[in-house]
RNA sequence: GUACCCGUAGCUCAGCUGGAUAGAGCGCUUGGCUACGGACCAAGAGGUCGGGAGUUCGAAUCUCUCCGGGUACGCCA
C-alpha cells in the first residue's frame, strides 16, 4: 500500500532483508486499536522470526516520523495510530491528481487485447441469460481498457447452422416479420423439426446447399440473420454494449487454415473417418485422458462441416491478429468444447485463446431455453426496469424537464440491471428474480449512483474545487478515515480483477466506498464545516470519492449521475 | 457413470494466494426528517461457513470423502 510509505520506509531501513511487498498493511479491524495495522506474518517468516516477536521488535526499535503517533504490537499485528491528516493529505492529493485514471495500474500500456463475447445465435431476441455473457464481456473489455490495453471486441455471428436453416425454411415470410415475431417462428420451427423428420431433413439439405455456395440460399440466410443480429444489437446497445468487429461464421467454411490443422492431425494419426462416414478427431491420440469428450466430429457424412470445424478456422484467425491477451467469454456449458478445441489447436502447433467461463442464470423453474420459449427476454427486463426507474425519478426530480427525467430513468435502469448481474462472481449460478434484480435500495447500482449524485450536488454548490490539498489540510474524523481506507483499495481491487478476469470485486468496491461515503455524509457536514480548512478538505475528499467510485462504475458500464 | 463449477444468516451475496471476535443488502424489530438530495442513516435480533475426516501454532479459505444443486460428455451452435 503506497499510501503508507512513511510507515514502510523506516521498517525497510531497519530490516534491509525485507521488500516493500513483504509489508502487509491493512486497516485495523477497529479504530479503537489503531488507524492502520501491519500484518507481520510474511515479513516475520522471511526474517525467521515469530510474528509477535517481530511486531514487538519493530514497535520497540524502529523510529518513525512525527506523523506516527504510536505503534503498538498486538500479537502478530502492529497497530499504528497516526496523524491522520498527514496521511489523508497524501491520499486525497494522489487521487485528485490521477482523477479519471485513479485505480488503474497501467498494466496494459502498449499492449493489446482481443476479446470475443456474446456471439448469440442470430435467431431470436436475447434473454437475460445471454446478457450475462454480454455484460461480463463488455465489462472485462472496459476493465482492460482502463488498464491501458488497446482492445478489439469481436462478435462471432453464427449465421450458418441447423437452427438457422430451420428458421429460414419455416419463416418464409420473414421479410414482413418483426424481430419479436422471429422468436415465435424460431420456437415453432424447432417444434416442427422434432415432430416432422422430413422437415428436419430439408433443413440439413438447405445447409448443405448453403455450404456449397448457392447464392440464393446464402442470400436468404444473410437476410434473416442480419435482421436478427440488428435486433439483438439494438437491445444490447441499450445496456451500453458495443462491438468492433462482426465475424460471420459462413466466411470460415472450407477455410484454407483448416488444412494446416488437418495435416497436423493426420500426422499424429488422430483423425479418421468413422463407420458412418463422419470425419472425427480422436483426442485420445493427442493426450486427452478422459473418455467423455474424447471424439470430436468435424464433418458430417454429407460433407457439411460442424460448428467446431469452422470455429477452428475462426479461432486461428483471431489468434493471428497478434494481441497480447486473447479472451473468449463462454457459458460454462462450453467448457468441454473449449478444452477440445484448445487441445486440437495445440496439437497443430497453434496458440489458443484463454477461455473465461461464467455460470448460467437460472429461473426458479430451472434453466432458460430459447427453443422452448422458457425465457425472460432482456428487452422486457429492461422495459420493466426503466418503467420502475421512471416512476422513482418522477417523484424525486419534479423540477427536471421531461426528456432529462427519461434519460436519467434509462441510466438508473441500466445501473440496476448491470450491477445486479455483474456484482455476483461469474462462476456462480444466479437465480433470476424480478424483485431483487430491479431493486433500487440497498446493495444496488442505483444506491451507488445516488452517492455520486449527492457528491455532485455538493460540488455544484461549492464551486471550484482546489486541485491540490492545502497546507492546512485536515481530515481526522473516524468516518473520514474509514472512507479513505475504502478508497485506497481501488488499485488493489483492479489488479486482482485483471488477474482473475473477474469484474465482481469492482462492484464490491463501489458498494463499500458508497456505504462509507454515506456514513461520512451523515456524520460530517461538508459545506457547513466548522472551519474553512475543514470545508476545503472535505469537499476534496468528496471529489476524490467521486473519482474512485465513478471509475469503478465505469468499468461496470454504469454512469455516475449528476442528478437522479 | 465420469469430469468440471457451486453449497457462508429466513432470502440474495461478499470474504477463499490460511491469520485479530465470519461481513453487507433484503426481510423483521426499534430509533432518526430544523434533508449539504430519506433511492438515506443508526441500533437490534439472526450463522454447527452443506456433513465428516485430515494438514497446520492457526482452516469459511488447503487435502480427502460423502451429500445436495448446476453444467457437459461423436453428426446443436
Amino acid at each position: 500500500m503506497t499510501a503508507f510509505a512513511a510507515l514502510a520506509g523506516p521498517i525497510l531501513a531497519a530490516y534491509p532483508a525485507l521488500d516493500p511487498a513483504d509489508l502487509d498493511f491493512a486497516p485495523s479491524p477497529k479504530l479503537e486499536v489503531g488507524d492502520v495495522a501491519l500484518r507481520t506474518f510474511v515479513a516475520a517468516k522471511k526474517l525467521k522470526m515469530a510474528p509477535p516477536q517481530f511486531a514487538a521488535a519493530v514497535a520497540k526499535e524502529v523510529r518513525f516520523g512525527p506523523a506516527v503517533v504510536s505503534a503498538s504490537p498486538a500479537g502478530p499485528y502492529l497497530n499504528f495510530r497516526l496523524n491522520r491528516s498527514v496521511f489523508a493529505r497524501e491520499i486525497v492529493g494522489g487521487i485528485l491528481r490521477e482523477g479519471p485514471r485513479y485505480g488503474s495500474t497501467g498494466s496494459g500500456t502498449g499492449r493489446k487485447l482481443l476479446i470475443e463475447h456474446t456471439s448469440i445465435n442470430p435467431n431470436a431476441s436475447p434473454h437475460v441469460g445471454r446478457a450475462r455473457n454480454a455484460m461480463f464481456g463488455d465489462s472485462l473489455t472496459r476493465l482492460f481498457r482502463f488498464e491501458g490495453f488497446e482492445a478489439d471486441v469481436h462478435y462471432y455471428v453464427n449465421d450458418i447452422g441447423r437452427q438457422i436453416g430451420l428458421l429460414v425454411l419455416h419463416a418464409e415470410n420473414f421479410d414482413t416479420m418483426s424481430f419479436d415475431e422471429i422468436l415465435d417462428a424460431y420456437v415453432a420451427a424447432n417444434t416442427r423439426a422434432e415432430q416432422d423428420p422430413e422437415f428436419a431433413k430439408r433443413g440439413y439439405d438447405l445447409l448443405a446447399k448453403m455450404e456449397e455456395g448457392d447464392p440464393e440460399t446464402a442470400a436468404r440466410f444473410y437476410k434473416i440473420t442480419e435482421k436478427c443480429l440488428q435486433g439483438q444489437l439494438a437491445v444490447l446497445a441499450r445496456l451500453g454494449i458495443s462491438y468492433d468487429h462482426f465475424d460471420r461464421e459462413s466466411k470460415y467454411l472450407k477455410h484454407a487454415r483448416l488444412e494446416v490443422v488437418l495435416e497436423a492431425l493426420r500426422a499424429k494419426e488422430a483423425v479418421f473417418t468413422d463407420e458412418e462416414e463422419r470425419l472425427v478427431v480422436d483426442l485420445g491420440k493427442l493426450g486427452w485422458e478422459r473418455e467423455e469428450g474424447r471424439f470430436f466430429v468435424l464433418m458430417r457424412a454429407n460433407g457439411s462441416s460442424l460448428y467446431g470445424f469452422r470455429d477452428l478456422a475462426y479461432t486461428m484467425e483471431k489468434m493471428s491478429k497478434g494481441a497480447d491477451v486473447n479472451l473468449w467469454v463462454l457459458g460454462e456449458d462450453h467448457k468441454l468444447y473449449a478444452e477440445q478445441l484448445t487441445l486440437i489447436l495445440k496439437a497443430a502447433g497453434q496458440p489458443a485463446p484463454e477461455p473465461i467461463y461464467y455460470a448460467h442464470i437460472l429461473l426458479r423453474e430451472g434453466r432458460m431455453s430459447t427453443r422452448q420459449g422458457k425465457v425472460v427476454l432482456l428487452s422486457d427486463f429492461l422495459d420493466e426496469a426503466t418503467a420502475r426507474a421512471r416512476q422513482k425519478v418522477d417523484e424525486q426530480c419534479k423540477d427536471l424537464p421531461e426528456a432529462e427525467r427519461g434519460a436519467i430513468a434509462e441510466k438508473v435502469a441500466i445501473s440496476a440491471v448491470r450491477f445486479a448481474i455483474l456484482r455476483v462472481n461469474s462462476n456462480k449460478n444466479v437465480i433470476f428474480d424480478w424483485e431483487s434484480s430491479l431493486s433500487f435500495a440497498g446493495d444496488t447500482g442505483p444506491y451507488v449512483q445516488y452517492s455520486c449524485a449527492r457528491i455532485n450536488s455538493m460540488l455544484r454548490k461549492f464551486g471550484e474545487i482546489p486541485g491540490e490539498p492545502a497546507a492546512d489540510f485536515v481530515l481526522d474524523h473516524d468516518a473520514e478515515w474509514q472512507l479513505l481506507m475504502a478508497l485506497i483499495e481501488l488499485p488493489k481491487t483492479i489488479a486482482a480483477s485483471v488477474a482473475a478476469r473477474n469484474v465482481a470485486p469492482i462492484g464490491q468496491f463501489a458498494l463499500d466506498a458508497a456505504r462509507q461515503f454515506t456514513t461520512f455524509y451523515h456524520d460530517c457536514p461538508v459545506l457547513t464545516a466548522d472551519s474553512e480548512a475543514r470545508r476545503r478538505a472535505r469537499i476534496q475528499l468528496c471529489a476524490a470519492t467521486l473519482s474512485a467510485i465513478s471509475n469503478a462504475l465505469g468499468i461496470l458500464g454504469i454512469d455516475a449521475l449528476e442528478r437522479m
